[in-house]
DNA sequence: GAGTCTTTTGCAATCGATCTCAGCAACCGA
DNA sequence: TCGGTTGCTGAGATCGATTGCAAAAGACTC
């Protein structure tokens, strides 16, 4: 099937292919009379732009990169579907681009953006933003963060306070009565993470109770190595806050294996708030982040960006989700 | 920063760009000296082909898009980590188009990565392919579909062996004293689901046992559903085999909440074999999916399509893999 | 109906590459 | 020395669009 250009509807219409280009993308520019003509024409064809050809000429597309460190942690996963909507929502098609955790790759990725004439792009780091991987676009403020980024206050970002996500779950587990409310960071490397902790630290002495963090010995898988590290203790934790879902699933399973309940002899409440933790057993008690609108607004930002307003910095609040991983301490 | 083109080079380097163009893309074509010439020049200015304006001349670029309905959905996840990595091991760019199950959207994926030039594209279905939105591709060999298609064996697809996958569950189950094994469809819409179906009911005649499919009524969430036919059976089934993992985990949860324990009460199969599922509580057990080869051979198979053989349909073999989630069957 | 101003449209250059064709040199054998 | 290859490079058209500029067509005034 031979592909019909603007030149073929010029000729079928029987106007210029500039018409045919303007009637398109600036209808304001050509009588009506002869848009609807064109436009009608150019159906019939069934013909549409050729966005290679479009960004090439215009220099920029409407193509915006997504990266992610790993699409199958289902928090990017979340990420990656409602940022795909809201893209949509404003006339952006979103590449989806797995690094693997490769920070070469993310430079890549970045660089194959710009020579896309990608209008913007979206991180969503797993480790620390390797700013000089990116410097040369931040300085052009054509990448938009979804975390903190050290230093550089010209790239913008957009964060969920985790502080106060760790207060709401430490407040909860508090209010249910338990006292030894340990913390399981995980593997660490963002800024999120890094707040993550510190506030649990806070929190912990805000309620004055004992700060456990839960580490796994190098080497050793997460859940089991967290889960020895619990049993370890003196005087064992009746609950734990994980650092995300994903690591509450693992310290559940492994308490399982163990002969160990959840929330019957420990609590555990994640961080995420992830669908997923709907369907776990016991269903994932969690802190929940507005995933939606961290993809929303991560778009916005990078519109607001090409528009030339300041990198901005927006921080979202998190929620508590309650279902039935914890439950009142008894002693 | 000045973007450097092709031009920039060539003058750079006191050659016409043609020979620029040769020294990348044809080096057998210019000699030895010049060759390396160029290139050092280029590499000094951090020159590299725009891939877009490539695209546009050559009439094809290494696109290849990965179209998926719903990426959170772990399956799928994984599906498109593994075939991202294979792609980029052949040279392609591997664009994740999420539809969100909705047909129309699979069409303009597949229009949209046909103005892109893609070399091909791949399609995971959820629901039965919709031949009318690809059959226009289809007809040109340009589409590989993970699953099967009907009619039309003009395209080639990649499958799983879903009826063996089926027997493998059913003979575990069997081996391990279950005589009322049931099996939850979930939602079916592909061939691969209606497969199972069907091998799950040729399984229970083979072994003479008597089938037992246990759907959600109408309106009412999966888990919950399946659960509330599960204790509506007049004599309880001791054994389910979900037609995959996320809704195995949807069972499992929903059993706990009402107070039934896996394996102890009843033993839960998965399908998929995800990662996943080494997490849950408890850790399950689940027909494997060769997920990576499913996305290496669709790459291959995309290959050989534009290489101009003959469609192929390649069937792989699923594996079982025993976790935690199935146990003797204890009257 | 001429003069002026505003729309509307066509022309042609352009984005950054590829590729056919032709020219030029070097080389071969006779 | 000459005709014929062969190997390398340059010129220029081309892919499918956009856009500044200029020409043509209307609209308006007097």
């Amino acid at each position: 099937m031979a592909e019909i250009s603007i030149d073929d509807v010029a000729d079928a219409a029987g106007v210029h292919r500039s018409t045919v280009s303007r009637a398109f993308s600036r209808p304001s520019a050509v009588r009506t009379a002869t848009r609807e003509h064109v436009l009608r024409i150019a159906a019939e064809l069934g013909y549409s732009m050729n966005p290679l050809a479009q960004a090439l000429r215009r220099g920029s597309s409407n193509l915006v990169p997504l990266i992610v460190p790993d699409i199958t942690n289902p928090f990017f996963a979340e990420l990656a579907r409602t940022t795909t909507a809201a893209a949509e929502a404003h006339g952006y098609q979103l590449m989806l681009c797995i690094t693997d955790g490769d920070t070469g790759q993310t430079a890549d990725y970045v660089t194959s953006m710009h020579s896309m004439f990608s209008p913007f792009g979206i991180v969503a780091p797993s480790t620390r933003v390797d700013l000089e991987a990116l410097r040369r676009y931040a300085f052009q403020n054509r990448v938009v963060v979804i975390d903190r980024v050290e230093d550089d206050p010209s790239v913008p970002t957009v964060t969920v306070d985790s502080a106060h996500g760790v207060d709401l779950a430490v407040d909860h587990l508090f209010e249910l009565g338990h006292r030894r409310i340990a913390y399981a960071p995980g593997i660490v490397g963002t800024y999120t993470a890094q707040d993550r902790w510190d506030a649990y630290g806070r929190a912990a002495e805000r309620h004055g109770i004992l700060p456990v963090i839960l580490e796994a010995a190098p080497g050793v898988e997460l859940g089991p190595g967290i889960v020895d590290h619990l049993l370890s203790e003196s005087v064992r934790p009746s609950a734990i806050i994980a650092s995300n879902d994903l690591i509450a699933f693992a310290i559940i399973s492994e308490l399982g294996t163990r002969g160990l309940t959840v929330p019957g002899d420990v609590s555990v409440i994640g961080f995420d708030g992830l669908d997923l933790g709907a369907h776990f057993n016991p269903r994932l008690t969690s802190v929940r982040q507005p995933i939606a609108d961290l993809g929303r607004i991560a778009i916005e930002l990078g519109e607001s960006l090409i528009a030339g307003a300041p990198p901005d910095h927006v921080v979202l609040e998190p929620s508590l989700l309650i279902r039935s991983s914890t439950q009142k301490f008894a002693s």
